[in-house]
DNA sequence: AGCCATAGTTGTTTTTTGCAACTATAATGC
DNA sequence: GCATTATAGTTGCAAAAAACAACTATGGCT
């Protein structure tokens, strides 16, 4: 390739580079649950290099052959690399720099998923994988590349999320109680919610479908059991639920 | 390469395609300023195909040579393809799938940006550039690719974080006075707002630096002028503006 | 039956908002 | 000059919403 001018050459040579040097693209996924009072994270254990043998978010390439797009990769992933079946799928963010992977160039899309833990059955395909206890916005150990900066991301947008609108059904089973819902939002924003004002605007939403007849038995006074209404819809609250603080 | 048994080999084609094929990456932009109290998008007129001749985002294929992460490569080619200079960038969604680019498989990470139209000064480098009108959550005439679609996610984004967020500063110059700040939240949410409640909430919500004895002169009273406080920090409202609406 | 624990409601106070009338300060026209 | 007009900015009050606390309801358990 011989160019007039070394402007010409230069841009000979970006477009060249633009075209065959691509970075490599993987997913990878943040699966938030509740369990025993707790925000949890799905983390399998690396079987390869690099970071073999850390903890790091489930994910990997990307394979243009088998998957349409960056979502029905998302998907794929969530059954195959963790083995699990989530009621939320939503895009987080796109990762990407030269030097957050020590084989070079990688950019990574990030989802985030939510899921009820009684529906949790891991199946890892090669890796190990447990849920782990998220502290504040971390876990206790290190994780592999980028994640531990992802996974405060998400829990951020997780919680910001939180505020505005009915995601955190999400967390739960099919059926619940009201306490139980206010209990998953106490656990994820770490702040008790007033009952009467929480009641109260979750009702107004009109989110929710009573099951007449159905309840959660337990201690006390049974509880009214509910269910989502419709599961596709984004409700928004008018106003954040962090409000009900006291 | 000689696998032992099925299941090997169909894991290493598998490994190899994901390593060798990688899909396309590139960044677009969506750059949103308010003139002539509309929206506006800018958008270039495509020079090469596909599409060529189409309006368009700005954008491009990351250089892995040149560009350090995915947030430093926006940066540059909102200056080189878009040729402006905008206060705020923010990255918006990652939209990719094998059909969404007759050359094959592409990953696109859109960014929107907000700029005062002031600032503005095309100095595309090969293509035409210039600032289109949006109406609703689109413009007049037919984009390339996904465009649409990405301006439409782009349009909604914009409208739901002006809801909750102090965003609207950086569509306005550095000084601007509390009506032309709730002209321009008028003008994205398009619904008028009560005066009284929108000075209460901006006033309160103590992001504003008031710069006593500089005013905007014009017609009536001459207004006061401010100028946004901290330039980094993402300041949340307590309630939607919208509420406002009267 | 009486106690305890949790679910759910109701009523009162406080805060926030919606709304409209009011004042303030400039330019303009006569 | 001075009324008029146009826009900026304030104030006061009624209405709505939220915070808070006390209340009732309903089960299990001893």
């Amino acid at each position: 390739m011989i160019a007039a001018n070394p402007g010409e050459a230069e841009f000979l040579r970006r477009y060249d580079a633009s075209w065959y040097e691509k970075p490599s693209f993987t997913v990878d996924l943040v699966i938030f649950t509740v369990r025993d009072e707790h925000l949890h994270v799905l983390l399998v254990k690396r079987a390869e290099h690099p970071f073999k043998g850390c903890w790091a978010l489930p994910g990997g390439f990307l394979d243009p052959r088998r998957d349409a797009s960056v979502d029905a990769c998302a998907a794929r992933k969530l059954v195959e690399e963790a083995g699990v079946r989530a009621p939320y799928l939503e895009q987080l963010k796109t990762y990407g720099s030269r030097d957050r992977d020590p084989r070079g160039w990688t950019a990574t899309t990030v989802y985030f998923a939510l899921m009820a833990s009684a529906s949790v059955r891991l199946r890892g395909n090669q890796a190990e994988a447990c849920w782990v206890g998220v502290r504040g916005d971390r876990v206790d150990f290190d994780l592999g590349f980028d994640h531990a900066r992802i996974l405060a991301d998400a829990v951020e947008r997780l919680r910001s999320k939180l505020e505005y609108t009915h995601i955190a059904v999400h967390l739960l089973p099919e059926e619940f109680t009201l306490p139980e819902l206010q209990r998953t939002y106490e656990i994820i924003l770490q702040q008790p919610l007033d009952k009467s004002s929480f009641r109260r605007r979750v009702v107004q939403a009109d989110m929710l479908e009573e099951l007449t007849g159905k309840q959660r038995d337990g201690f006390g006074r049974p509880a009214q059991l509910y269910r989502f209404r419709d599961y596709d819809r984004q409700t928004f609250f008018p106003r954040s639920i962090s409000r009900h603080a006291r």
